[in-house]
DNA sequence: TTGTATTTGTGAACGCCGTTCAGTATCATG
DNA sequence: CATGATACTGAACGGCGTTCACAAATACAA
């Protein structure tokens, strides 16, 4: 005898979740690069049961169908958007310059990650969503809690007197709306003319600021 | 003998034509009212076939592809728009009023017309349709027609000095950017906890014209 | 009028897609 | 070894955009 009964169960259905767990992970390794890729119209459960080498069916024993699959693979990014600005917040810097910062830090992470964004911000959400959304489930949203710090950054910035008063909220959303323009823009329409993309970014964002009152 | 024979053959040929756009329309409408019910993703062959009782081939016969027909749908509506904007102009305001109700009636068309703006602005646009633009085609397109407007719209405003002086292109195409990013989020968005609309479309133009230095 | 060429329309099929379901193989355990 | 659970799969359903060979209708020339 080397172990004990319960011990060698434990440690076998430990094994087991743990290989679960890792097929998981690499059907989101491999729906994350082609995502990344080809967009969303270029993920599909088949093409992703090629890549790892099993059956289609065998993607739907871990997720319920390819919007939640794309969901766990979006939220993953806004959580690497929120350490981003916590990154910024760490900086110490004025409270009006870590707003500043933290705005064109939404639009560049935005640009870097086009097929994100894309099915974040920018496709109709399902019915399903907006309603499931209604009944009360904000709370766990992961892009809320980016939009909680924009919102404290303004409320922040409102209370030390560097930018305009006004409604907090209204603000905040206002602000989302015009990094959402900016950001949603030159990802979806690529052929319009646009002028050299730094320099556009920077002159929206002189434009941002002052109609906070800056 | 009643006719002349070359009458008859130009009439019948008339005639041919004439059917043939009579069905090109039907495919347009029974398109249009299925787009404008259920969005692109809505819209398939196979049901505007049904609807008009022809063969899904058929309406291969008038259109290249799915693409096309959509275009064709869309880019009436902005015709559409620029009557409206048309029509401000023809009002006789100051620029600067003029100015603030052509951006007010953009964000407000593009509400209205939700499907519509999805394709023309928020979708991403195929790879193929860019290289069609870079290869120097803007000039046909219908929606570069309302933004030449806005543009000659803020140089008026620069030249009579009621808004701040600054570079035109730049300008006209932050501003676009700026409507953009209230009318793509407010369609594309639904779950997100907004504020009453017209209060925070009240608050972000108001944003808007501030950041114009008006 | 009859044959011919062109236009107009179609059914069947191709290769995709998301998803479901019945069934098989694997495997820890009684 | 038998049992029951778990992991996995092939085949299928109904949809999609699109193509192609073929049929029907039509206009016109001989």
């Amino acid at each position: 005898m080397t172990m004990p009964e319960n011990e060698r169960s434990q440690r076998i259905l430990a094994r087991r979740t743990r290989e679960k767990q890792e097929l998981r992970q690499k059907i989101l390794n491999a729906a994350t690069e082609l995502f990344a890729r080809e967009g969303y119209e270029g993920v599909s459960i088949r093409k992703i049961a090629d890549r790892i080498e099993y059956s289609p069916t065998t993607i739907y024993l871990h997720f319920k169908d390819k919007a939640e699959l794309m969901g766990n693979i979006c939220s993953d990014v806004f959580g690497a958007l929120r350490q981003r600005m916590g990154e910024i917040a760490a900086l110490g810097l004025t409270p009006l310059e870590q707003l500043r910062r933290s705005l064109r830090a939404y639009i560049e992470f935005g640009l870097e990650h086009p097929n994100h964004y894309i099915v974040l911000f920018c496709l109709p959400e399902p019915v399903e969503l907006v309603q499931a959304m209604e009944a009360g489930g904000y709370s766990q949203d992961p892009g809320m809690a980016c939009f909680d710090l924009l919102r404290e950054g303004i409320a922040l910035c409102m209370r030390e007197g560097v930018i305009a008063e006004g409604d907090v909220e209204f603000t905040s959303q206002s602000t989302f709306l015009m990094l959402h323009g900016i950001t949603g823009a030159l990802i979806t329409m690529r052929s319009f003319p646009w002028l050299e993309r730094e320099a556009l970014i920077n002159s929206y964002m002189v434009r941002v600021m002052k109609s906070l009152g800056a």
